[in-house]
RNA sequence: GGCGCAGUAGCCAAGUGGUAAGGCAAUGGUCUGCAACACCAGUAUCCACCGGUUCAAAUCCGGUCUGCGCCU
């Protein structure tokens, strides 16, 4: 069976993949997916940057404000809703575009990752955080070594969520999570796919990125986080985690000051991005398109883009 | 002009004779069910400058420059 078409476009924080994903979809009559972790979740519109009806322009989009904050989200449940959007796609012969910044979702639905095993185990992770939490990280990390050392030699000792997720997952299989990741990591995508990343020089980057914090609290961001403490949005929820949000909610808390929330909202931001930038350095087959070097114009960077999808025979 | 205090990495900062703590930033990296999460690793041959004392000085002495405060 020939490959399905899928074409992806992503880049770090406030880089500018809206506005060309727009222009790209016209042009090849795609329709978005949204491969982000925070424009799911309705009512968070100018934290996370969200487009607007009026912005879409008839282009469709999906997985675009689909779930209340107060629900969980994670790539398990991305991977599902971007393959069910998918399959509506393909039924009208239209070209999906993945767009948003989130790598590890982006992975999952290229690399067709098998997440299975889904039934998690609320109890097994408290009971993990609670050993934890009294006997340190350390201890945690000793009970994977004995069941998964190849895990245990992988993760860092500190970072428990890992540890806790691959203890969890030998706790419900019985199999260390190394032999299924080993297993996942051999397999082809099943689609044909062109991944671009866009970027720009890094402190250009950084400089758009701290504009764009400015222009959300200009736009009420305050305002959009205190409705959803209203309605009962607390920090640790998913949704609660994003930025912008968590620190405002901490200022209004009264655990920081207002000029301190912003301080980290714009650090944070700028981390983010680094690490996106990080990940995707790391991705195979990527097609880096340095804004640089087309002189900042959308239109060049869109033909260039398209020109890449017909000599790869992604589109037509 | 006089007196006093200060001058350590991009920023904050410890060290007051024995061969440069720490934090933040910047940089690089990890990531296969919370990923805008969680986590990791480096980063001053050198302590404003010049000279002196000493086996040994960022640390003591003298001078110069700069900043701050007080006095005239």
């Amino acid at each position: 069976m020939e490959k399905k078409s899928l074409v992806i476009l992503t880049g770090p924080t406030a880089v500018g993949k809206t506005a060309l994903s727009l222009a790209l979809a016209k042009q090849i009559g795609g329709e978005i997916i949204s491969a982000d972790s925070m424009q799911i979740y309705k009512y968070m519109d100018i934290g996370s940057a969200k487009i607007s009806r009026e912005e879409m322009a008839g282009v469709p989009h999906h997985l675009i404000d689909v779930l209340d904050p107060r629900e969980p989200f994670n790539v398990v449940t991305f991977q599902q809703m971007a393959r069910t959007a998918m399959e509506g796609i393909y039924s009208r012969s239209h070209i999906p575009i993945l767009v948003g910044g989130t790598g590890f979702y982006i992975q999952a639905v290229v690399r067709d990752i098998d997440f299975t095993e889904s039934e998690d185990d609320p109890a097994f992770r408290t009971a993990c955080d609670g050993l934890a939490l009294r006997d340190g990280p350390e201890a945690l990390h000793d009970k994977l070594r004995a069941v998964d050392p190849v895990s245990a030699q992988a993760i860092h000792p500190h970072n428990t969520k890992r540890v806790i997720r691959a203890l969890e997952y030998y706790h419900l299989t019985g199999q260390p999570i190394s032999v299924h990741n080993q297993e996942q990591q051999r397999k082809e995508s099943p689609y044909a796919f062109a991944y671009f990343v866009l970027n720009d020089e890094r402190e250009r980057l950084y400089r758009q990125i701290d504009r764009r914090v400015d222009s959300m609290l200009a736009q009420g961001l305050l305002d959009e986080v205190r409705r959803l403490a209203a309605m009962g949005c607390e920090r640790r929820l998913v949704s609660m985690q994003g930025l912008g949000y968590k620190e405002l909610l901490d200022y209004l808390d009264g655990t920081i000051s207002y000029e301190e929330a912003v301080y980290r909202i714009k650090r944070d931001t700028r981390h983010f991005a680094k690490r996106q930038i990080t990940w995707f350095k790391r991705e195979k087959d990527v097609i880096w398109v340095d804004k640089t070097d087309f002189e900042y114009d959308d239109w060049q960077m869109l033909a260039f883009m398209v020109q890449t999808l017909t000599e790869r025979g992604i589109c037509a």
